[in-house]
DNA sequence: ACCCTAACCTGAACACCGTTCAACTGATCA
DNA sequence: TGATCAGTTGAACGGTGTTCAGGTTAGGGT
């Protein structure tokens, strides 16, 4: 029973969503398609390429319509849509976080920052800056609140989720400090 | 001829710093010390307990003495040293910011960011909040800048390193966005 | 001088991992 | 009918972290 490339994509997420970055192995997928895993290599050149498909297929799953009018909420809506579909997937921002920062996918939302920013008429620099702090604070909260939150669930840690610094006042840190300089 | 921990962890963050996380390998840092690669685990649980000890002593390198005084040239002190720990070693930023992330280590700077935001009066849940976004500045910057400064040296990139946003801007979009709530 | 303890190490094995490759199937289409 | 090609097989290669029973070596107490 052969599969197509999507089938292959689609295990993989599910695969991941139900077990876990480290189940996400050739081998378990093929088992789970009930192929060798040498089948795999078909629909893709390496283990980092279909990473790269599973980041781009959880950052597709969570899009959501745009509604916000003015930057600063333009530029929120993109950071909690970006926020939710990595949490909604276990391990979701390890592996987008990851391949972002190795250039092989997920460039839509520092894209879609950069053009927020473009179009609030900040300088090149500023923009380029700009994306990349928001980008980078919220793989790092998306990350470090997945971890937490798993960490509990297993037992392994006592430590309360209401500890975890909050998304929004975070957010709000960063977009009050571009107020100042786009003013 | 035995080694002691010391020399063990140090042997680790020479061949860590000479070729690469990648290379870092049990077997490896073994044969570097003419040792099966079990004799390791006599020094240290895991490889995860080996590379908390190396995380720790990336940032015990890169010490300098406190001059500043106001909390916002404070905050700007950690930040640029806990950067420059990290990039003057190879891979340092993603050992660092990994050992962080699962809470084994490199605990340090967060701490000292945390007195400084108390010193300065602010809120308890705004020190958790502004000490992690600043982190997660600092560990995403780091992070980027490494991975393109060494896929420039590979050869695979013809991505400039001009392009890299600047660290000292981005910053102080963070301590501006918290000047004003600490007003 | 003896033994004991603790530190340190060996060497083999276990159970995995990503990846490659020549050869085989089976359907589609000229 | 024959050719093409997407899809798969099964074995193998060269790694990985980790475990474990047993061996070695040095020092201190009696």
């Amino acid at each position: 029973m052969p599969h197509r490339r999507a089938d292959v994509l689609a295990r993989a997420v599910a695969l991941l969503d139900a077990h876990g970055l480290a189940a996400l192995t050739m081998r378990r997928l093929g088992a789970e398609l009930e192929v060798q895993p040498s089948a795999i290599y078909h629909h893709f050149a390496s283990k980092q390429a279909l990473l790269a498909a599973v980041a781009d297929e959880i950052l597709a799953r969570g899009a959501r319509p745009r509604t916000a009018v003015e930057w600063p909420d333009r530029l929120r809506e993109v950071c909690t849509e970006l926020r939710h579909a990595m949490l909604a997937c276990t391990d979701g921002a390890d592996v987008v976080a990851t391949v972002w920062a190795f250039g092989l996918g997920a460039a839509a939302p520092v894209a879609e920052l950069e053009k927020v920013l473009a179009d609030a008429g900040a300088p090149a620099e500023l923009v380029a800056v700009a994306s990349r702090t928001l980008l980078h604070y919220v793989f790092g909260h998306a990350f470090e609140e997945q971890t937490a939150r798993q960490a509990v669930s297993l037992g392994a840690v006592d430590r309360s989720l209401e500890s975890l610094p909050d998304f929004e006042l975070g957010l709000d840190l960063v977009i009050d400090g571009l107020r100042a300089r786009l003013a």
